[in-house]
DNA sequence: CGCCGAATATGAACATTGTTCATATTCGGC
DNA sequence: GCCGAATATGAACAATGTTCATATTCGGCG
């Protein structure tokens, strides 16, 4: 009495292992802290030996890349769609901004492993080099305000890029390590908080601030 | 045959040690990765047994957290040097911003350790908190343009000290992770990075870029 | 001086981690 | 039905942080 193609296996060749790894990986990712993560807990998670993961993976940071490189696909699809829904330039970095900061605040665990160092090392891979860049192409079309990206120009306007791409990343990680409250200050909420950012970017950090 | 107070000490009590820990794995900062840095791996550089540490600190974290705490002094007396060097508010947050830069691409690891996650979530202790605000303070008191930290405003001004912080912190992170160079641009150099950043944080990303 | 408690250092343990390797099992094509 | 390839296992190894009983040294008090 055999199982069905579909079914659980037990034993030996349990079916896809790799899609079951990631998606435990993710699973373990969205109810825990990073640290948390580590080869034999997925392992066992999964119910198999730790040894076995090594047929699907060449190690344990090119899990954490696979799992990284589907977050930056997510980030992607969600910038993406705003990106291509909002014809405003200025509207769309805006709602940009708190997708982005939403992204990093519903996945905090998922955000610090694709920003992480070891995942970061491994960029030179094809799959986590393209899909980290995405963020980053997307403030850079933005630049243009055309939905094109020339990377014959990005000479010129990288560092601008990368600016608008330091604040919205500065201000997650500040999020995530629960910074964004000092002292008695008021927590501020997630859109608020990007449309700050968003006013300084656009149009300076002198203008419309409260004096 | 006793050696003389301050000459190497070898079997027991060999001095101050605590001192010792936090020197050699200072050192170690300096010339390895964040990653290199252990427990275990300091002892051995001492040349004392791993538990010996436990004298000393509580735990491992809190040997980083001291670093750390170390590492913010630092960074702050850099700041302040130019707060109260240079008058003009906005020629002493450019200033600011690229001694912060400088101080990350000087000591990589140790910024790297300064606003690692175990660092971060130390925060409560006194050492680590107070120190840790530092460059954040100094933000503020550029807001106001005076000098003087008034906490009772910074509910006001928070979200724009934080924005101009995350634009720092966000672009060091880039740095020290090779991100500052994408496809074939060519790379940027610290203080023109600085200088990019500041004109964006000060008059907006659209004001002075070249189209 | 001598002694005793406190401080400090040791070394052996333990649990955990990533990784490797020989072995065992299962799958798929001939 | 068989054989090689793919895959899973379990035992091993080195390294990590941490704890604990033990040993040594320091400092003060008699």
């Amino acid at each position: 009495m055999t199982a069905s193609k579909s079914a659980v296996q037990y034993g030996y060749h349990k079916g896809n292992l790799r899609d079951r790894l990631l998606k435990t990986a993710q699973k373990l990712l969205q109810n825990e802290e990073l640290s948390a993560l580590s080869l034999r807990r997925v392992a066992r998670e999964v119910g198999v030996a730790p040894s076995a993961i090594y047929n699907h993976f060449k190690n344990l940071d090119e899990l954490l890349a696979a799992i990284a490189a589907d977050g930056y696909r997510q980030l992607e699809a969600l910038e993406r769609a705003a990106y291509e829904t909002i014809a405003d330039p200025e509207a769309c970095l805006r709602q940009l901004t708190r997708e982005y900061l939403h992204f990093a605040a519903r996945n905090p665990s998922l955000y610090r492993l694709m920003f992480s160092r070891s995942v970061l090392s491994y960029r030179a891979l094809p799959e986590v080099g393209e899909a980290g860049d995405t963020s980053f192409r997307v403030s850079v079309e933005w630049w243009y305000g055309s939905g094109s990206y020339d990377p014959s120009k990005s000479a010129i306007h990288y560092p601008y890029a990368l600016a608008v791409w330091s604040l919205c990343h500065g201000a997650a990680m500040q999020m995530l390590d629960g910074m964004v409250t000092v002292g008695d200050t008021p927590e501020i909420g997630v859109d608020a908080l990007a449309d700050v950012l968003m006013d300084v970017c656009l149009r300076g950090a002198l203008a419309g601030a409260p004096k």
